[in-house]
DNA sequence: GTCTATAATTTGATAGAC
DNA sequence: GTCTATCAAATTATAGAC
């Protein structure tokens, strides 16, 4: 395990606590000691707090697609499925709730640089749901498709039963 | 307009921030400025933020135990009509968040009362809509519903367009 | 009940040495 | 790049006067 350059290791700390608690629910001092340095150099390579959260949605919304891949190359009903399987990954591997869904039940209380890179993550599941294949004409709508995996993960992690999830969602197959 | 008692008014102003910015993105200070007393005054009615959140969550769960009402005596399809009134409410009148669903995405950041009051709103709901008398046999699961709902509350906020909500939860008539 | 005063800690952030 | 040192402000919370 080749150990990642110390910007990788703060934004991994930081996700992990930001999708726990949200954007004012850590601090740099927590994040300096999950990686072992010192607050001011987490400064060095994120000037504010808000330039460290910008990067955080930025990363997750790019990994998000990088996974996601291209919406025309998929099999009927597969863009769905992948989409997901992003959300209840992040359920049960991670244990976490999505990073721009926190992020955006906190919209208001966002710097706007943050809250116009947590809408990008929307817009780009909502297009990439709307141009994959279909499996049938009565799909579910993009945003009641999306609205139902945030929702999902809120329910189950508020109730602390990931089964809520894929109840809320009919994943596998319910 | 007969002002309220201290106690109702700081539980306002926190409602207020709460839904906006979360459990750590408000203090007392802030709500002593907003009530237009001090912060130890506020202190006095609620000796702990935990405390306070805790009053926060169990008033905003039996305000809407009061506005749904008994579900065994709805006309078919009414309990789930009405549950959609509520968060389309929050949303379009308060212009905030639920309460509980940005509390149950925190839920690990929460002291553990807070938690398990946040937990009682959504089995309140849950049972309601299970208790509920169904419009068809085809009608969404309980767990389905809930989600849609607080979804398409972070879907509006984060894309600041409230006519997401109606396109994702199917209200009025999508 | 509300205040003043204050304590102890934490926060976001900066300056400057190495 | 990382550190020490520090700052000003904010945070939760308490003691005690009125």
């Amino acid at each position: 395990m080749l150990d990642q350059p110390a910007r990788d290791q703060i934004l991994d700390a930081a996700e992990r606590r930001a999708r726990a608690a949200g954007y004012h629910g850590f601090s740099f001092r927590e994040l300096a000691d999950d990686v072992g340095i010192k607050s001011s150099s987490v400064h060095y390579y994120f000037p504010t707090k808000g330039d460290l959260a910008e990067a955080l949605a930025k990363r997750y919304t790019e990994r998000a697609a990088d996974r996601l891949g291209d919406p025309d190359m998929l099999a009927p009903g597969e863009g769905a499925a992948r989409v997901a399987s992003l959300f209840r990954d992040a359920l049960l591997i991670d244990d976490r709730m999505c990073l721009c869904g926190l992020f955006g039940a906190e919209r208001d209380a966002l710097p706007a640089p943050v809250a116009a890179a947590v809408a990008e993550f929307f817009l780009l599941i909502l297009s990439y749901l709307d141009r994959a294949p279909k499996a049938s004409r009565g799909d579910e709508k993009p945003a009641a498709m999306l609205a139902r995996l945030e929702g999902g993960l809120i329910l189950a992690r508020a109730l602390n039963d990931p089964n809520l999830f894929d109840e809320a969602t009919g994943s596998p197959g319910i």
